[in-house]
DNA sequence: CGGATCGAC
DNA sequence: CTATGTCGATCCG
């Protein structure tokens, strides 16, 4: 309770102060004191937008906080000694698969841009220097850094801290090359080396320490190279002399650790000649060796960590900042000791936020986090406490993993204030030109689209589109995206939107797999089992038919396909048909046509087609076509069948997997490339549309099938959502095409023409709705409003489905207070399970709040961004 | 899935 | 004189 009063009671300054990093002046002789610093700093910040902004966030992670002690209040002892037998229970298993056996290095240039700016620079040398501009800085000096100056504060604030600081601009060409040379001593110690950003970089330097033992003594050294060699010399004249000057004599590379220089060679380096040096063959060795090559070549110094995985290392390599190293030998004790009183804000993946929550639960160090593991294990979500708990036990990565592939791609860009939609609009078109060329450097393409915006107020705000076929050239960016901030800027009309940022995201790329098979949407279909097809019922203007496709994310989640199939209606309808439909978030003169008139879609020749319909549950062929009685009949069967099918649901999903392999392979990709907008979301419908003769086709997956000829065998429901949402779309049309069961068709199969059929079904002018989940007819015929109902009603269904399910965890974890932990276990379906592998041996099973070691970032996409240094130390 | 949040640099 | 970034991943609902 007392904690709770503080929390939300907090001086509003406390976050913003905190995430200015004033800590530590090194009670030197110049600079400022801390008070000082904060005085300053609040002064010319205090009142900005950025700065009420601030205030709110905090307020936000306060509320966090407060409910979480809340429900930190509920929880009985008998909950808690539960809790802490399981976990004490997880421990065990964690500690027996602790592994010891690598060194992983962990290497950090010293406030590296700065580093290089002092170094081809010398007349800056000995004044305070921050890299960056006015507005931002990437990082400072550490003469700069006395005043309080730090990576990530705008420079006019630092200005003021510190009159005197020059501030030199970005130079990302030299620092990519000098972090070349740094990467090319790196890979001779460890040719799988993982580089982070610029500056940083990962080894694992087992299996060279297991050769280093048998080099010879000469392979271990190095001379002094007082020549001035580099490249970046050219550059600068001056080099030699000051390298002689401050370089490497001053240089405490060798001397600076107590640690005594040799181990296993005692003498070696008074014994090496007079102008090189020996090293030995410890792990501390090689690492200086690494330290010293790197300075010999780029005169610029490194920190280091050396320890059992990749978290430790890093941890490591912070102690002694700058110009130092330190080691956590291989026994689990010397872990234990290093982390005791370790700050969990030293912990990477341990940010801000997270360190205030636990900061409101009495945990600072890693020692108290390991003793509070119970609590925790109650309080955070699963993927957190166990993050936690390896944190406290100091397990983590003990190999490099390999680059995972990249989930998503972004760029945005901050500027003055734009409040003229043309400009948004172009603005936002040049986003998507500078994305679309990113993406194909890569070869990816993804299906959703994710615009950001920042007001003027600094509030961020995200709006996400998913289509069915993928996009990868700026066209087809823009033209989601086009329609995001469209939305966005109606959505404010008739003011106009003042943002200060704006940022174009895809996500959602095709697998290696889906890649080579995504083709058409039918082929998406074949694969997922879970397509839909939703006939616009605005039959006015047009009768069109979407597809859309169903994602790996969660391989058995039938509540999100419902979500999702229920949320597309909306979105499909909104992007791909804005002339034709009626546009419920726009007005009739949608900013979204300002620079680009919005092509329309080919309609869709269906007048012809006749229709049989295919029951999707008993999978018999209607004989009427009329839609009232079809609805009644599917039904019917569905409620027959509601129990059967959450039995089947694994068993079908095995058997989709295992068809998937054998899809063949469209070729027309590229047919459309003409065709911008919705039309290219219509490709395979339209395809189909010109293509009648589809008899080379086995349609194994049809569901319902509007086709005129064509027998076809039959699928079976592969869950309750599927027949929801075959339900749901009852009038509407599944592309089929193949030959699932016939791999002999693979291969040959390259004739675009031979991919797929599908028609659609006529819109009657007088359609009626029937809610798919409740039976029930639904008066509107605004496909948004039956959306909503939808929705609601399979969220009642989830409930349903929920307590149906026998093997739901409820057991495992703290359900009486925390039903949090049920929706969470639940919604994250697959995901979560997987995250719980737990084989800390087995590297980086991280997530939740750790994130960055759990993922690979292209080494490619971080040279090129804006690094900030870590500021805190 | 979409939106917000977190963390790294 | 003004003026506070960019990116990717994960979590929650």
């Amino acid at each position: 309770m007392d904690n709770m009063k503080k929390v939300g009671n907090s001086s509003c300054s406390d976050g913003f102060l905190l995430r200015m990093g004033l800590n530590d002046n090194k009670a030197g002789m110049q600079g400022l004191d801390k008070e000082k610093i904060n005085s300053i700093i609040m002064k010319a910040t205090k009142g900005s937008r950025f700065y009420e902004n601030e205030l709110k966030k905090d307020q936000q992670v306060n509320q966090r906080i407060e409910k979480m002690m809340q429900l930190k209040e509920k929880i009985t002892t008998q909950q808690l000694l539960k809790a802490q037998l399981q976990v004490d229970k997880l421990v065990t298993e964690l500690e027996q698969s602790r592994n010891l056996s690598n060194t992983i290095v962990h290497i950090d240039m010293d406030a590296f841009y700065a580093a290089v700016e002092m170094r081809d620079h010398p007349e800056l040398k000995d004044k305070p220097i921050a890299v960056g501009s006015m507005s931002m800085l990437s990082t400072s000096n550490y003469h700069a850094r006395r005043y309080g100056v730090r990576a990530a504060m705008p420079g006019f604030i630092a200005k003021k801290l510190c009159p005197h600081l020059t501030i030199v601009p970005l130079n990302f060409e030299k620092y990519g090359k000098v972090s070349k040379e740094v990467r090319e001593i790196l890979a001779e110690y460890d040719p799988n080396f993982m580089p982070m950003g610029l500056d940083e970089a990962y080894l694992n330097i087992t299996e060279h320490l297991e050769e280093r033992v048998n080099w010879p003594e000469d392979k271990r050294r190095f001379v002094f190279n007082t020549e001035s060699t580099t490249e970046k010399d050219k550059d600068d004249t001056n080099m030699s002399a000051k390298f002689n000057e401050g370089g490497y004599s001053s240089s405490p590379v060798l001397f600076e650790d107590n640690t005594p220089l040799m181990d296993d060679h005692p003498d070696q380096r008074g014994q090496s000649a007079e102008n090189s040096v020996v090293f030995g063959t410890s792990a501390e060795e090689a690492v200086k060796e690494i330290r010293f090559r790197i300075e010999q070549k780029t005169q610029l110094t490194a920190s280091a960590g050396i320890a059992p995985n990749t978290t430790l290392a890093k941890m490591c390599s912070d102690r002694n900042k700058p110009n130092g190293q330190c080691r956590i030998v291989p026994e689990r004790q010397a872990v234990l000791d290093f982390l005791k009183d370790l700050p969990i804000r030293k912990v990477p993946g341990i940010g801000k936020v997270t360190e205030k929550m636990l900061k409101a639960l009495g945990i600072v160090t890693c020692s108290e986090l390991y003793q509070q593991r119970a609590l925790l294990s109650l309080l955070f979500s699963e993927a957190s406490w166990r993050n936690f708990l390896d944190i406290s036990l100091g397990l983590g990565s003990t190999h490099l993993e390999k680059d995972g592939e990249r989930k998503s791609m972004s760029t945005e860009r901050t500027f003055s204030e734009i409040n003229r939609a043309e400009d948004q609009y172009s603005l936002c078109r040049e986003l998507c030109r500078d994305l679309a060329q990113e993406l194909q450097k890569e070869g990816l393409k993804g299906k959703t689209v994710t615009l950001k915006l920042k007001n003027v107020n600094f509030e961020v705000k995200t709006r996400a589109l998913t289509v069915l076929s993928s996009v990868s050239t700026e066209e087809e960016i823009f033209a989601v995206a086009k329609e995001l901030l469209g939305t966005e800027i109606d959505s404010v009309a008739p003011h106009p939107l003042r943002i200060r940022l704006m940022g174009v995201r895809v996500s959602g790329f095709l697998s290696e797999e889906e890649k080579k098979y995504q083709q058409k949407s039918i082929t998406s279909f074949l694969k997922s089992g879970k397509e839909i097809s939703f006939l616009r019922l605005q039959p006015a203007k047009s009768n069109q038919e979407y597809f859309t496709e169903n994602s790996e994310a969660s391989p058995r989640g039938s509540f999100f396909d419902k979500k999702r199939a229920a949320r597309q209606l909306n979105h499909e309808n909104l992007s791909l048909n804005e002339t034709a439909c009626q546009q419920p978030f726009h007005d009739g003169k949608s900013s979204a046509n300002f620079v680009e008139e919005t092509k329309k879609a080919t309609d869709l020749e269906n007048s012809n087609v006749c229709t049989i319909f295919t029951c999707p549950v008993c999978f018999e062929e209607q004989s009427s076509d009329n839609l009232e009685e079809f609805n009644r009949h599917i039904d019917e069967c569905l409620n027959g069948t509601l129990v059967k099918d959450t039995v089947e649901i694994s068993k079908n999903d095995i058997s989709r997997e295992n068809t998937l392999k054998f899809l063949p392979q469209f070729q027309n990709e590229n047919v459309d490339e003409r065709q911008k907008n919705r039309t290219d979301q219509l490709a395979g419908a339209d395809q189909s549309a010109s293509t009648s003769d589809n008899s080379s086709s086995k349609s194994t997956k049809k569901i319902i099938q509007i086709v005129p000829d064509k027998p076809h065998s039959k699928r079976q429901p592969s869950n309750l959502s599927d027949i929801a949402r075959s339900v749901c779309m009852k009038q509407c049309l599944f592309p089929q095409k193949a030959s699932l069961d016939n791999k002999d068709h693979f291969g040959e199969t390259e004739r675009a023409e031979e991919t797929s059929s599908s028609c659609f079904l006529e819109a009657k002018e007088d359609s009626v709705l029937v809610c798919p989940v409740c039976n029930s007819e639904q008066k509107t015929t605004s496909l948004v409003s039956f959306n909503r109902h939808v929705d609601v009603c399979l969220n009642k269904g989830l409930i349903q489905e929920l307590t149906e399910k026998k093997d739901f965890p409820t057991e495992t974890y703290n359900m009486e207070n925390s039903n949090r932990v049920v929706v969470s276990n639940f919604f994250s379906g697959g995901s979560n399970r997987r995250q719980q592998c737990t084989n800390p041996s087995q590297g980086t099973k991280r997530s939740g709040l750790t994130t960055s070691q759990s993922v690979s970032k292209k080494a490619k996409s971080s040279d090129s961004k804006h690094t900030i240094e870590k500021f805190f130390k």
